[in-house]
DNA sequence: GATTTGTTTTACCAATTGGTAAAAACCCTA
DNA sequence: TAGGGTTTTTACCAATTGGTAAAACAAATC
């Protein structure tokens, strides 16, 4: 399913005026969509309604409909450019083919980094699937899932090679998400665990000890290297 | 922060009476909370109109106005219900004060097992807590934190004891709380991931297999008991 | 400086929102 | 069967919803 971004006709203007126009219309397009997608983030899709998104960015709800169609297309390409950072956040394992501890130590790091450096699109991400899914299955299943499977089948090969203990990858790839990601939707709540009102570096630094651990104890046939100090700490 | 449960005027009728009323009546009550569990599951607080609700639950909207005073007390009242219940599944750990391992095992099945028979609860919870938790974080504060830090501080006593080895606490059962109720939370996607529409009890069990195993081997002095087999399929 | 092109604003629209007020229907007991 | 209390329905309401049409504005090109 592909997401249709209609540029109102531009009969053709020549190159310079091209770019000039592209960058301002670029600007307040990626402002709309930085809006929208904290407060669909916030909200979820039926909790936030055009004029919000506008007032947000200090236009009016026509001109947000000038750049976008509808506010069902808007939230599409939110949601598309959601999956986009998702994604480059995920490919450390197959980066490091034959080293399963650097290789999970980072696919992990990288999970907690796009927590922490995107909640916004983490939380965008929750939402959708958290109710089903409806503009979005599709485009999981096109681009995650395959994800996912090459992911689980690295794991399957290490096993195979006597490189780490045989696993159910799936599993495992659907803690690792929830266990890192939920440092982004569950941020209200864990600040109140934690007793602080935003988490720091050094909570994102002890969850990833922790996960690390855990995973490497789990997945690794040898006792994991001394790195990481032996202690979930 | 109390729940003001007001039942609209009914000077004292006789016992038999009120019985017979308060039956009629709570049934009702119980069908629209439930509805509007179900639909603020999918959709979120601001996602969810009264006449939705109402559709759903085959009565007008004004008829839910006579049982809840507003969108919000209704709210509320699907908020502090699902509290209730999920409370209800967090115990585990101070039933076994004296043996980590049953404790640990009997919590992760509790937390899944709620995940299983409520998924609309969790569902809730997250989106309540993903958009900030604006109308819950008081309860939160007052019901959950107490109950996790009960349970951190037994993962300390332990650890004192020389039952298990010292962890974050805090940190540990947010990955637990995280990567059990994503199996209610991301059904959707989960059913994507393991290709089945709906999950079953194969899946929850091998998620329990898998956290149970990563749990105990981060814990537990010794190598786990053989009882799960010491392979997290 | 007139015209074309691109952007924003103004003026609307019907439908839906949460909520109120009062009338009507219902149900039980006296 | 009349009366009192409880529940449901009918009739509204102002505000907001997503969206359209066209006019006004801006900016560059001829």
């Amino acid at each position: 399913m592909d997401i249709a971004i209609t540029i109102p006709a531009m009969k053709k203007p020549d190159e310079l005026k091209l770019v000039k126009v592209s960058v301002a219309r670029e600007r307040l397009e990626q402002d709309i969509l930085r809006a929208a997608k904290k407060l669909f983030a916030q909200r979820g899709f039926g909790g936030v309604s055009l004029d919000h998104i506008a007032r947000e960015v200090g236009a009016s709800k026509q001109n947000l409909l000038y750049y976008f169609p509808s506010k069902e297309e808007l939230y599409r390409r939110v949601l598309h450019g959601v999956l986009d950072v998702w994604l480059s956040y995920m490919d450390a394992l197959s980066q490091r083919p034959d080293d399963p501890e650097r290789a999970i130590r980072e696919y992990i790091a990288g999970k907690l980094r796009f927590s922490r450096e995107h909640p916004d699109d983490s939380r965008v991400y929750a939402n959708e699937v958290v109710s089903g899914a409806p503009l979005f299955s599709a485009e999981i299943a096109e681009r995650v899932i395959p994800a996912l499977q090459a992911d689980v089948a690295i794991f399957n090969r290490w096993a195979e090679q006597g490189l780490c203990r045989p696993v159910d990858g799936r599993h495992l790839m659907i803690l690792l998400w929830a266990s890192t990601q939920v440092y982004a939707d569950w941020a209200s709540q864990i600040g109140l665990v934690l007793g602080k009102s935003e988490l720091e570096a050094e909570d994102f630094q002890a969850a990833e000890n922790l996960i690390v651990d855990m995973v490497l104890r789990t997945v690794l046939v040898q006792i994991p290297s001394a790195a990481h100090q032996g202690v979930a700490r």
